[in-house]
DNA sequence: TAGTGGTCTAGACCACCCG
DNA sequence: GGGTGGTCTAGACCACTAG
């Protein structure tokens, strides 16, 4: 490239503390929170923001592209580039770990084992998961405390093949799913949430005197297509801060 | 750019159905599924990709950097290009909206409006939503239906200065996730999640005539850092099937 | 046919980490 | 100082949409 093109280029990140693509974003963002660009309105093409704001064309895609991909534009080939209508069609929840959750709380964590062995596959399970009767299955029973107090329940099934060392984890100390985010790669979960009365089982385990509504996720966890883990979580009356 | 160059331009899309970036993508996703490059070890770096797969550096760096936003790989400059370690440390819940919910089943959806007034601010309001006491504020009562039986009850706060047109809409034809939605930019929500015992006004509101476990979700609706709505959603004794 | 976005390249400068 | 990733540019070709 020519001395001179070096002398033009924009990159002086010394006076400049952002990089310009994100200088661009903020730049459209500003624009559609002032209500300058409506929603679903037409926003200036690429070629018109190279001329504006005086950069190459690849910086200003990049801004728009990264502001598409976050869903807050729209973008047509031959057409143009819009405000899109914010989609929150589907409300997503967020629900920090066991541990987390209690230790943002200023206190104190801990987890007993009630079981932790080797089953088979009782014939419910098998349908359920997609076994064959019979087969060896990792059963674990956990009880997760907050301050000694057990406030939550987890009751897990674990398939052998990819995690064979499963059954010599000791889960007082690391919690399962860090136990699986460590060794599998592209890790993914699915989800059913319900509420119940508590049973008999949960007033001995969770120790409560009295009927008590609970929550209840039941949780898959997938590598890939390739299950690895069920598990039942049970709150008993909790109550849950999530976020976004 | 010489001609020469242009003859050596690896864009050609007739041949290639995916973009080149893609086809990175794909490389070294493929890669980390067999094993071949393991969790928290290092991958080629931008120069050695550029040399083993003909490509230019922006094309390579486009993969890496979208593989990077996606959590799949962590980069440190000066060091290197590393598979993450995924880290599902938080469970995220997908909780599709109530009428796709419902129609997703096949079942009808339909709303009733019992409230849709404007009221002044209660005291304890006042303290919850930062409002001041006895200023104008927007209550809707809704309870969705499926099939013309209650599943769902609405209970709705809303703050009249972004949208003061909310009081004329008909909540029985539109969601007022919708209504917001195609009004105001930068939606976001928080949420908390909890369980109760259903009270009488619910027994009365959802036709129920026994006790039951609901799951109550307090959801607060802004634009930008601006409040515009909370609500209580209350589900008698509801399964939800989540997504991821 | 003109304008739009989607992709790709070759080359450059910078900031960072290490031995 | 050599290698790494982070950014930016000028220019090119392509695919799509519209009048």
């Amino acid at each position: 490239m020519h001395r001179k093109k070096l002398q033009n280029n924009k990159y002086t990140p010394i006076e400049d503390p952002k990089p310009l693509y994100q200088q661009v974003k903020s730049h459209v963002l500003q624009h559609i929170q002032n209500g300058d660009w409506e929603i679903h309105g037409r926003i200036p093409s690429e070629h018109e923001l190279v001329a504006t704001l005086s950069m190459s064309r690849m910086t200003i895609h990049r801004a728009l592209r990264e502001l598409t991909q976050e869903g807050i534009l729209k973008r047509v080939q031959g057409l143009g580039t819009f405000v899109a209508a914010p989609k929150q069609m589907a409300t997503t929840l967020s629900l920090p770990n066991i541990e987390e959750y209690v230790t943002s709380r200023g206190n104190r964590y801990s987890c007993t084992v009630q079981f932790h062995q080797t089953d088979p596959v009782t014939p419910e399970d098998a349908l359920k998961l997609g076994l064959k009767e019979g087969a060896d299955i990792y059963r674990s029973y956990l009880i997760h405390k907050e301050n000694n107090l057990p406030i939550m329940l987890e009751d897990r099934y674990t398939l052998p093949d990819r995690v064979p060392d499963y059954i010599n984890q000791d889960f007082t100390k690391i919690l399962v799913d860090s136990f699986f985010a460590a060794r599998c790669p592209f890790i993914n979960h699915d989800h059913q949430l319900s509420v119940q009365m508590s049973t008999q089982e949960i007033h001995h385990f969770m120790e409560l005197d009295h009927p008590t509504p609970c929550l209840h996720l039941y949780q898959r966890t997938w590598s890939g297509d390739k299950l690895l883990s069920a598990a039942k979580f049970l709150y008993p009356g909790g109550h849950f801060a999530l976020s976004c």
